[in-house]
RNA sequence: GCCCGAGUGGCGGAAUGGCAGACGCGACGGACUCAAAAUCCGUUGUCUGAAAGGGCGUGUGGGUUCGACUCCCACCUCGGGCACCA
């Protein structure tokens, strides 16, 4: 790549000094250094116990384990905004090698997945040969980059060493069931031995139901086909019809978190629809509770704790049963107070009751709402701007409290999906329900009385008849119409108090109890594509999972040449999914023994979602080349391990981007409690401080007809923009493809180099903040590093220039003054003001360098220190040439001299009435007396207070006078 | 609609109760050069003034304080998340 940098050397050879810091020395350099790292191990982190052992080498460090997200390896490479993350992690992490710490830092690729898998079908190469491809043009550019990971570590989701260690963790959850009593995950084994020894009755499922006298049923009596269900039933991952999202423009279902609010798919924003299908499903919501309360013992920010939050959705309130015909209608409410004003009951249009309760003289009006409830897709029917719709279906439902027989409603406001898909309608006391009661005038009772402030604000005479009310109440108010001869909630109490009371009088009376209902749903686990681990499941001639034994992992993905889904219509809601692995025929079953003589098993043909290679791969890091088990248990204690009572243990820092608030994270938090439940790990939680980095943005240009135009090709002049002459308009948006407007690592490499380019990125903004990427701008890091370069090298003779005279106090006093600014940024984070601190001390030495022609050795080699973490290749050279023997990256951060930090004098600002108006210079031990004489003696001062007297003079020591008149 | 987050020069940003605009880009002026590039030196919030100086200034309006970019209240704008969740 031609550059300007390279043919202003090229045609001017002598106008430019031979040794200058420019582009092309600067990748020598760099390169030199990557091979050096390489070659030395620099960077490999010793484990305190397996394969990548070295005991002597942990001695007196303290462990760090810094994590990045997982790349997928996408076919276009990187652009600039992906290293972003990358950079500051590396920064920290070699800050902190130089602060004494065993600093464990790796990258490994998300090379299983849809992403993978649609770019392999768009470009219609294996996916196995485009992934490998992919991961090798992303390893040559972050190595390029000078990023300081241990290269035994790196791993990628698609290696069979790898997968056959996911699909033994899918064994494990597999094999377990979640005790409510002990709130954690057990063996499944125990609870066959509890069921079989009578320890524990047996559930009231559907399996075994149908005998009606489930009290005397006991293990030893049901078929082993019944008892396989009923074990079948409790495990963590298990088989189960359930409405699903299904995709077929993507030929597989999809988890709820994939799915975006309109209803369309993440990836290909395809159409998804509902539908019922027996799928793999994991029991993430026996871990709702944990999953949410153990987010206050994380190091996270509030924003993406509350996106978990709303996500897992906690409700309390009470379970609620109405009698009918068809039997009891179970209902949750968060305000079981409002019970009085329950005036009817509104159905899912697919609650099971609906047939049952439906009346004749109904029965037509029925079917019709419900097929015309069916034809919208989800998001349709979510769309609030709707008016509220439904119809009586005929038959009533008994309010316990009122005995009152109250109508039964379908309407399709009511979601089957959350909570028990019917509710009881308060419509004094609920928006919906007022509103779907004004729309069909069902009948509305107080039960609160609303304050008159609510009246007067909606301009109603205050009455408790609901006739003339426009809106329902919602919040606390006196409770009114709320009794009968059992209960009374009426006067004056808190709405915590009157739940209370309605819940033990529902509990007492059967007709109900206190209840928690989540937003969270199990997780869809099975996905109908190629690419992703086989399920180690195989089925029996009763259609029963079982598990393929340890010995056999892992079940290998079969080569197929003709890898793509089956090829659908993305609006076709009706034809079934068949998955690839499906045409594999000399594949689909197998002969083993499982303990009863060998027999022929089906494999089950679904693989696993992208997500699964994700949730564990931070363990992997540690003990990559394990082969008898995915991670020693001391080596994970080691580095991920709680550090005292009450820590969740995890990675001390994971960075990444936002994007991953509610799906890897949650579901990797999800498996690695499985994990530490099962006695696998020793900490509670994956991640125990979660940094969420910025994006880089970029400009985009649009010509007059609003085509996108190459960015690269746009010319800037007097803030207008051409592109081949012709005017073109500025946008903002995403780097990429679409908006033609990406720059790659490459580009930077060749015009400027790595450490150039790391800078850069680090200087922009603060690490959390958004931020737009503008080439032109990064000549400014370019330029500060020449004049690091130029300060300690000669250009003309590529000598150096280092002498061991003395540094003159002000210039050493500027030296310690960065050094303790720094540290403190570099442990915070804060990279962007310790880049400024260090270009304003470069600043300063220049000036020195200018006059005296050298720079004092006392200061070359603190500068080096602390330039290497941010710009290494660099640092390394001008350390080598200073011949220091101890090597950098492990050498001590500099340390600030106290001593120097403080000066002899100081200056402080002198205000009147809050506004400056002198500056005096004065001894650092100045008394408030003193000082405040010299102000008043100002001349500047006198000049402002014109004479008048301070009615008050404020002294804060050794910072500021206010003379206040 | 609800819940978060953010608004500072031409641009990216710094300052978290005490000198607003550090540092970088750009722009302008100068040095070097036949010239340009690169590099180096200087100026650069805005209005006013010959200058010294002065007025104004951190989205808007109010408040607390001797003193507010910083804390409190209300509003506006932008970005993000959730969205009939019972």
């Amino acid at each position: 790549m031609s550059t300007t940098t390279d043919s202003a050397q090229n045609g001017r050879g002598g106008s430019i000094p031979p040794y200058r810091y420019c582009a092309s020395l600067a990748s020598q350099i760099e390169e030199k250094w990557q091979n050096y790292w390489d070659q030395n191990h620099t960077f490999d982190a010793p484990n305190p116990a397996g394969p990548l052992a070295d005991i002597a080498k942990l001695a007196g460090r303290e462990k760090l384990f810094i994590l990045d997200m997982f790349a997928y390896p996408s076919g276009a490479g990187l652009h600039v905004g992906h290293p972003l993350g990358y950079i500051a992690t590396d920064v920290f992490g070699r800050f902190k090698r130089m602060m004494g710490k065993n600093v464990l830092h790796a990258m490994g690729y998300d090379s299983f997945g849809l992403p993978a898998e649609q770019h392999a079908i768009v470009t219609g190469v294996h996916p196995r040969i485009n992934t490998e491809s992919n991961v090798a043009v992303m390893r040559r550019q972050l190595r390029r980059l000078g990023l300081a990971h241990d290269q035994r570590r790196s791993i990628s989701t698609t290696d069979e060493n790898y997968y056959r260690w996911t699909q033994w963790i899918f064994l494990q959850i597999f094999n377990s069931w979640y005790d409510e009593t002990q709130k954690r995950a057990r063996p499944i084994s125990e609870l066959e031995n509890e069921l079989a020894s009578g320890k524990r009755a047996l559930p009231k499922t559907e399996s075994n139901s149908e005998s009606k006298t489930e009290s005397n049923t006991d293990w030893k009596s049901l078929s082993n086909l019944a008892r396989r269900k009923i074990i079948d039933d409790h495990r963590l991952v298990y088989l189960a019809d359930a409405p699903v999202n299904w995709c077929p423009g993507l030929g597989t279902i999809l988890a709820n978190e994939e799915v975006t609010t309109d209803g369309r798919s993440d990836i290909g924003n395809f159409p998804v629809f509902k539908r019922n299908m027996r799928q793999w499903t994991m029991r993430i919501t026996a871990y709702a509770d944990r999953l949410l309360n153990d987010l206050d013992r994380l190091d996270w920010s509030e924003s993406i704790k509350l996106m978990q939050r709303n996500w897992i959705g906690r409700s309390v309130g009470a379970q609620v049963r109405f009698t009918s015909s068809a039997g009891a209608i179970e209902v949750f409410t968060t305000r079981p107070d409002t019970l009085f004003g329950a005036t009817f009951i509104v159905l899912s249009p697919e609650h099971p009751l609906v047939d049952a309760l439906t009346s004749q003289a109904q029965r037509q009006a029925v079917d019709k709402y419900r097929e015309s409830v069916r034809k919208l897709n989800d998001s349709e029917r979510q769309s609030d701007q709707r008016n509220k719709t439904g119809v009586a279906i005929g038959g009533t439902a008994t309010n316990p409290v009122t005995g009152a027989q109250i109508p039964v409603w379908i309407a399709d406001y009511v979601l089957i999906g959350y909570g028990t898909g019917a509710i009881m309608a308060v419509p004094a006391g609920d928006e919906r329900d007022f509103k779907f009661a004004r729309t069909y005038n069902l009948p509305v009772v107080a039960i609160q009385m609303p304050p008159d402030e609510w009246f007067a604000l909606l301009e109603i005479a205050p009455s408790s008849d609901c006739t003339n009310w426009s809106n329902a109440y919602v919040g606390e108010g006196t409770y009114i119409n709320s009794k009968n001869p059992d209960i009374a909630l009426d006067g004056e109490r808190s709405m915590d108090d009157a739940i209370r009371l309605m819940n033990s009088w529902l509990e007492q009376h059967g007709h109900g109890e206190s209840a928690i209902t989540y937003k969270l749903r199990n997780w869809l686990f099975s996905r109908q594509r190629y690419w992703g681990e086989p399920f180690p499941i195989v089925f029996d001639e009763d259609d029963m999972p079982h598990a393929v034994p340890d010995e056999l992992l892992p079940v290998k993905l079969p080569e197929l040449m003709d890898f793509k889904p089956q090829s659908l219509d993305p609006n076709d809601e009706i034809t079934d999914p068949l998955p690839p692995l499906a045409r594999v025929t000399d594949w689909l079953t197998v002969t083993l023994d499982l303990g009863d003589g060998p027999k022929k098993y089906r494999r089950e043909v679904n693989v696993m979602p992208q997500w699964a290679g994700s949730c564990w791969y931070e363990l992997r890091y540690l003990d990559p080349t394990n082969e008898s088990c995915f991670v020693d248990p001391e080596v994970e204690r080691y580095w991920m391990g709680p550090r005292g009572a009450g820590d969740t243990g995890g990675v001390d820092l994971y960075v990444g981007g936002v994007e991953h608030a509610v799906l890897h994270l949650l579901y990797a938090r999800f498996w690695h409690k499985v994990l530490f439940d099962l006695g696998h790990v020793s900490s509670e939680e994956p991640f125990h401080r979660l940094f969420n980095q910025g994006y880089i943005q970029a400009y985009a240009y649009r010509d007059a007809r609003g085509q996108i135009v190459p960015a690269s090709e746009v010319v800037e002049h007097d803030a207008t923009f051409t592109y081949q002459g012709e005017p073109v308009t500025r946008e903002f948006g995403k780097m990429g493809k679409s908006l033609k407007n990406s720059v790659t690592p490459d580009e930077m490499y060749d015009e400027f180099g790595a450490d150039t380019f790391r800078l850069y990125e680090m200087s922009m903004s603060p690490l959390d903040a958004s931020r737009p990427w503008n080439t032109r701008d990064v000549v400014g890091m370019q330029r500060f590093l020449q004049r690091v370069w130029r300060n300690l090298v000669d250009e003309e003779t590529n000598e150096l220039h280092v002498t061991n005279d003395l540094a003159p106090e002000h210039l050493r006093r500027a030296l310690h003054r960065c050094i303790h600014g720094v540290r403190l940024d570099m442990e915070n984070l804060r990279f962007n003001t310790a880049i400024s601190k260090l270009i304003e001390f470069n600043n300063a030495l220049t000036q020195h360098v200018n006059t005296s022609g050298s720079t004092p050795h006392e200061i070359a080699l603190p500068l080096v220190q602390m330039l290497s973490p941010l710009c290494p290749h660099l640092a390394e050279e001008l350390w080598q040439r200073l011949e220091v023997a101890t090597p950098l990256t492990y050498t001590p951060f500099p340390v600030a001299d106290p001593a120097l930090l403080v000066s002899e004098t100081i200056e402080i600002p002198v205000q009147v009435n809050g506004k400056l108006r002198a500056r005096l210079i004065v001894s650092a031990e100045i008394s408030d007396d003193d000082l405040r004489t010299l102000a008043l003696a100002d001349a500047k001062i006198i000049q402002a207070l014109d004479g008048a007297t301070p009615n008050k003079i404020i002294i804060v020591p050794r910072r500021l006078v206010n003379f206040v008149l």
